[in-house]
DNA sequence: CAATGTGGATAGTGTAACTATCTGCTATGG
DNA sequence: CCATAGCAGATAGTTACACTATCCACATTG
């Protein structure tokens, strides 16, 4: 297969389709000649994760270079989760320090509790922590509060994210269920965290 | 305050003030003469709510000018919350018609199971529908096979919310936490499920 | 063998979120 | 009371990102 049918089958634009190649995001077909190239089926199912990511996800073309490029070298799949993560370093000095050092605190607390593994230059803890402080300088604690309660709902749906990788047949599959299970995961559980916000809202407050 | 003190005290540039005021993300101060005005501590608190929900919550510029509007104007808070949901409209044709049609019946039949009310014109139900037709076209079903738990842990998570409401003085603080918790508690759910998913995953699968 | 397609390079487009400059007017310290 | 700095509002410019379009020399195909 070729440019042309690639890009039919995909639904991708043959522009946007070599813009991917010249990104990484999709690999190059297999040369047949100084200027052609063939592509199989390999290739369509990868435009179409990348549109996933991308679309669904809500992953910058970096991003999702980052987590492909992951996969592909069968990184250790928790290597992998993380770089899913989108990275948000709050504007320098927008948070002080003081809200910050409350925040590394919870989270310390929080993961000597459940016995998660911490690194402090986690990108995913650095999250958090910016999460965290930025509720506090907002003055919006009640979620901190309760933070137990949602790291407890977090360790069941992991529990539920790793079931589903059961029974997958090879590493390269269940690196790339992983990837989109928690990408496509993230929102996926909004959109049912909202729905069933509208329902415990009505009955609470009887919402019109 | 003028300008200068409410951009010091926010860490917002003036110039960006400016763009907001343009935006109507913040109202405009209280008029002192043609070309003066004064600003207040809400418009402080109010510039710190921006920034939040453009660099914590992900959300654009419009989404908040929305999701404001709907703060100011003490709309019921289903529907604000709503408002929140990133709207996903995948580009036209990318997912095919059975597809989507096979992902309504999954969410008409999880929410009779669930007792949530459903309008399918809804954008959050829109959202939750195409990721499910992304899901399917992917091949990765696992994820939906399980639909039914992770809406059982929605549920549990909206109750959590809802809780947190729980003893706020006014109506407008209630909005204005609904609004933060939800859209700063995707961000914090996220990083939490990636450490749980660390553990677990160290745990069953012995990954270094 | 002519028309169409191809891979690769390069340049252009559209949008979003700022950022900078300009212009009269205003407040204030000396 | 006036020089200087700051102000609001208007307008234009910038940067980053994700494409999109055009060229070119060569390949394939009817």
């Amino acid at each position: 297969m070729r440019m042309a049918e690639l890009s039919d089958r995909s639904g991708v634009p043959v522009a946007t389709i070599k813009y991917y190649l010249r990104e990484g995001l999709l690999p190059p077909g297999e040369r047949t000649g100084p200027n052609q190239a063939r592509y199989g089926s390999g290739h369509v199912r990868r435009l179409r994760l990348v549109r996933a990511l991308l679309d669904v996800g809500g992953l910058s073309v970096a991003a999702v270079r980052e987590v492909l490029a992951a996969v592909d070298t069968r990184a250790a799949m928790h290597g992998v989760l993380g770089l899913a993560q989108r990275n948000l370093e709050l504007r320098a000095g927008q948070v002080d320090e003081q809200a910050k050092e409350w925040a590394v605190e919870r989270v310390q607390g929080l993961a000597a509790r459940r016995g998660w593994p911490v690194k402090p230059d986690d990108p995913v803890v650095e999250s958090l922590v910016a999460t965290l402080a930025t509720l506090h300088s907002l003055g919006r604690t009640e979620l901190v509060d309760r933070l137990d309660s949602y790291a407890e709902l977090a360790d069941r749906m992991a529990e539920l994210d790793l079931s589903t990788l059961g029974g997958l047949p090879d590493r390269e599959t269940v690196v790339e269920a992983a990837v989109v299970g928690t990408v496509l995961g993230d929102t996926l559980f909004a959109a049912l965290r909202r729905l069933a916000q509208h329902h415990a809202s009505a009955r609470s407050f009887g919402d019109t």
